[in-house]
DNA sequence: CCCTTGTTTCTGTCGAGACTGAAATTACGC
DNA sequence: GCGTAATTTCAGTCTCGACAGAAACAAGGG
């Protein structure tokens, strides 16, 4: 793996964008390269490459890891560990999206089933506002029912579905 | 406008979430009670409600004008600004995803389309990456279109395909 | 059983950005 | 124009999380 001004360009751009998306800087510059790499990679490969400590690129690696993004692979003769990322950039996005969708749109579900139980029998919460969270509610509910249902659409298909664009809306007619 | 226990806990759940989605907690707590609330609200009855400081109010107001989130309103005979919220929770996530589109989404087009056309003409980048590169692009060019054409669809037409669900691959087929 | 090599845990430092409160500015009634 | 109330700007404080580096910990090899 080189650094090539391409490549660097590409994984601070990355880096940046998780930092946006929930995780730090480092975890996803290290998925970036993994992404990038034509072989698999040591983590004192990625230590040089992106000039981080080593523990960084240890627990990033974990991180990795336990989201499924990046697998472990060896190397005949060689007790070192090796890493690679997920390839399939769709796939990649599955995962990803499957995460936030845990730790923000389950939690905030619950948040509204609550508030919503709650109003039935509350005379201090003005009706307005009562209606206000319901709304909210429903949206939020048949958005996560719809991503459970899309999410297991198979790429080949989805590809089409979003290929189809806004003429989608002449099939359902 | 109360601060009832489902509106306390709706408000404090917003502003969470609002970190996560780029924004800081005030203003996102902001924007959830004037969602929530029957009536437009001053700034002063904001500042009282958060207890955050008045300073802030106006900070975070601004910010919401600017992305047209928020809108503010006048009652007769009294000077003071009262501000409210979209009430349309469709068109209120239509216009959030658009600010992500525009402060994500297309700097990361730029950037790709940067990498992908200046790999054509490298002999450092590995022929596996430049792949990579390009399959990268194609994925959240082909999002980024879909997208476009998408939020064009009214909502009505919307729900009514989100409510198809899974069913919409038979339609495609 | 020690030594080497690789990996993880932990503690302290640093920086970014949210937030406050005071000072400055604006708008308006009188 | 002057005084008052509303609003904004700004500079300083504070908090949170990322990160480095050292120390602890495993896993083999000889």
């Amino acid at each position: 793996m080189k650094m090539t001004p391409a490549v660097e360009k590409y994984v601070l751009h990355w880096g940046e964008m998780g930092t946006r998306w929930g995780t730090n800087r480092t975890v996803a510059q290290i998925q970036a390269l993994l992404y990038l790499s034509p072989k698999p990679l040591r983590a004192d490969e990625i230590v040089d490459l992106l000039s981080v400590a080593r523990s960084n690129v240890s627990t990033s690696i974990r991180e990795l890891q336990s989201h499924g993004l990046v697998r472990m692979t060896h190397m005949l003769g060689d007790r070192r560990d090796y890493f690679e990322s997920l390839h399939d950039v769709w796939e990649l996005f599955r995962v990803i999206i499957e995460q936030r969708k845990q730790k923000e749109l389950n939690p905030t579900l619950a948040m509204l089933k609550g508030c919503a139980a709650e109003v039935e029998s509350d005379t201090e919460t003005d009706a307005v506002t009562k209606d206000r969270i319901r709304n909210m509610l429903q949206f939020v509910e048949s958005t996560s029912n719809w991503y459970e249902q899309v999410s297991q659409i198979p790429t080949s298909t989805l590809t089409k579905i979003m290929a189809l664009g806004a003429k989608i809306t002449k099939l359902v007619k």
